[in-house]
DNA sequence: TCTGCCATGTAAGTTGTTACATGATTAT
DNA sequence: ATAATCATGTAACAACTTACATGGCAGA
């Protein structure tokens, strides 16, 4: 399973709480992997048992103890010999294509409306991601090695996010263009 | 749980086995949904048993009866109620860029070959999407109405696939420059 | 002879989602 | 006042994966 990994690659070099995780899986994490906050305490307390990782805790008055992790060196170790080991491409699963197969069922405009409403998301979510990256140097090779990599990881996302809309834009054309309204 | 949609669209005008429909999912309906046999019959079952689909059982000699499956009219009710409802981009899950990201860690050869062999594996998909877009006539907008939403839904594979590409291109040409060999 | 195709499923286990639960502090 | 932030979890359920099970027929 690759949440493991994913928790352990966003907590390599730093101490942070499930809380913090949690929020870097909603923000630029998400981009690659997704998990509820649920899901990542079940897998800190895994891992800690199983000690690829180590738990400082902190007391805390009027809201529970803070839990600060850590990479162990075992769970270094996993880590790395997971990167070496191939993996495959994963499966795609999209809704709004499943719709998008069948919209000859439904009026026209229906179908329009909702692809444009997803248009927006995903300009949206580029332009976050456009934000990050100027916080790059023009330079990318004299990045430090981390940064560089995900910078890279970066420029996946927002090739991800323009190829979407230039997709809209060809299908809102077609379906736009059409002499048939239904 | 979008299964149960894809399941019926696919099942749309057609009249397949379980069987049919798994490779199906295999294949070109792979692109969007996918979804293994073991599901599929699964979920089958539990679309009849509503009412959504209708079976037709052909006895078979020396191998189990084939069940000829078509959605019925509360089906088709039932999946253009759930195309006009409005739904949420689907979240991404990419493990190779879980890798990546962490990918300082290994020596730069090993995931750059990795990268390689994942661009073959897009490449090779991305031919496959440009040989079914040959069946489809010049002119987009002569097209049977079913026949275009098809259209639109293959286009998405051909951007998604070429755009991979032109990322492994970026990424593989931004590694290979590097005068840092770790 | 062995692989692949046809055709269906069960069972066990893992992963992920949704709902619930607590409760002080800080910003609007 | 009300919502958001911080901070942790449990429990029930739904979805998905992996392994197992049957067995004939066609083609290399």
């Amino acid at each position: 399973m690759a949440l493991t990994e994913a928790i352990l690659v966003s907590l390599m070099g730093s101490l942070c709480t499930g809380y913090d995780l949690a929020k870097q899986f909603d923000g630029s994490v998400g981009f690659f992997w997704k998990a509820s906050h649920q899901q990542i305490y079940h897998e800190l307390a895994k891992l800690e048992a199983q000690g690829w990782i180590s738990a400082q805790t902190i007391p805390q008055a009027g809201r529970p103890d803070k839990k600060l992790y850590r990479v162990t060196e075992l769970g270094q170790k996993q880590i790395v010999e997971w990167i070496a080991r191939p993996c495959e491409p994963m499966p795609t699963k999209d809704e709004l294509l499943v719709k998008l197969r069948a919209g000859y069922l439904v009026p026209r405009q229906v179908m329009v409306e909702e692809l444009e409403r997803h248009r927006k998301l995903h300009l949206k979510k580029l332009s976050v991601y456009q934000d990050l990256e100027q916080h790059y140097s023009q330079n990318i090779q004299e990045l430090p090695q981390d940064a560089k990599f995900r910078y890279l990881v970066l420029r996946r996302a927002i090739h991800y996010e323009t190829d979407w809309l230039a997709w809209y834009d060809e299908v809102i054309q077609v379906l736009g263009s059409d002499i048939i309204p239904y």
